[in-house]
DNA sequence: CTTCACATGTAAAGCGTTACATGATTTG
DNA sequence: CAAATCATGTAACGCTTTACATGTGAAG
């Protein structure tokens, strides 16, 4: 009946990752997933209570009431990943990751931008060449901090290479940004097509 | 009363950017999305129909029923880009465009992949090269289509753009698997952590 | 006469964010 | 006691894909 499980969501998996990490409270959760994953993904709370109790009547986490909640607040409730949830996490690592076509709207205004000029079209590649010097700047800052603050954890090696990705994509992307400026400087003097006011 | 007009999607304009090359029917925009901006957009027929009627209900596109709609099949309702239209494509093109946090289910599997050890890891790792170094090929054949077949299209230097930016960032991450490759070959020998079958 | 290619359209389901509602404890 | 912080949870909404339903004409 079940034979194809083309499971949808990998908001369950991702959870499990940071439980990996050590026991944590959905509140926690959101929190670290800023420290770490942040950069290439994101949770919502409206996501992860819900599937926190999915995963529980899974049997995949454990929960426990904990009155120490930070020494302060309402008591939260922690999550520690059970022996099945750790064998579904290496699991779900072992598959190979599925490909998204995403969506990129600077590259959307880019590629219609003949319709506005190059002026208009230069704004763009400015602000995207900002951001990927802002990105490659606090990239370089994750890699040190980490380094500095885990040097000997055995998980250090992975995390760099996901700092390493983001770094290699906003220098490539920032080198991008600079030709693409030189570029439409290039046909600068031209006018764009169709009427303009 | 509508002070703020926060929008939330941009599959209304990415239709009115298609249009702005020409005429099409709902059925012609989904092929066109393929050769053109497919490799950083996607729209689906449950989003073009619907979003077609939307935009000639505001004016923005008019339709008429083309009999000929490709010397055989049922006939098809051709849209066309009205002047309200192409100033609403030109105001949305000014605008800088918002970024947004993707969601990177490789990274996410190398982050955690401690779990499982380097020799998973390196899987994925050699998946992303292969992807990337394909994804490089394929953007250098766009490249050369598109500058033959026009080489006169003034729009032509926006398109290449688009495709520079998948070169570029198609290079740096192929050269960062690589690098990823060499580092987890390094760690290889040391085991993984936890138990294992 | 079946299949293919062309073509339009809707309904349902999945995924995700945002806004809202609530509660507890500490600090000023 | 007001405000801030910590914390959980749900409801509503919006976006997008997928699956389904339908129709037409040409070619084999």
């Amino acid at each position: 009946m079940s034979a194809d499980d083309a499971k949808k969501t990998t908001t369950e998996e991702s959870l499990l990752g940071l439980l990996s990490m050590g026991p944590m409270s959905g509140y926690q959760i959101k929190q670290r997933i800023g420290e770490s994953i942040g950069n290439f993904w994101t949770e919502s709370y409206g996501q992860i209570y819900p599937t926190l109790k999915r995963l529980e009547a899974q049997g995949l986490v454990a929960s426990k009431d904990e009155e120490t909640g930070g020494e302060r607040g309402r008591p939260s409730r922690v999550y520690a990943l059970t022996e099945p949830g750790r064998e579904r996490l290496r699991e779900w690592l072992g598959v190979p990751a599925r490909s998204q076509v995403m969506r990129n709207e600077t590259l959307l205004k880019l590629f219609f931008s003949d319709e506005i000029g190059p002026e208009a079209a230069m704004e763009h590649a400015r602000a995207a060449k900002q951001m990927f010097e802002m990105s490659e700047q606090r990239y370089h800052a994750i890699e040190a901090g980490l380094t500095k603050q885990w040097p000997n954890h055995p998980a250090l090696p992975y995390w760099l290479i996901t700092v390493r990705y983001g770094l290699a994509q906003s220098r490539a992307l920032a080198a991008w940004a600079d030709d693409t400026l030189a570029e439409l400087e290039r046909i600068g003097p031209q006018r764009a097509r169709g009427k303009h006011s």
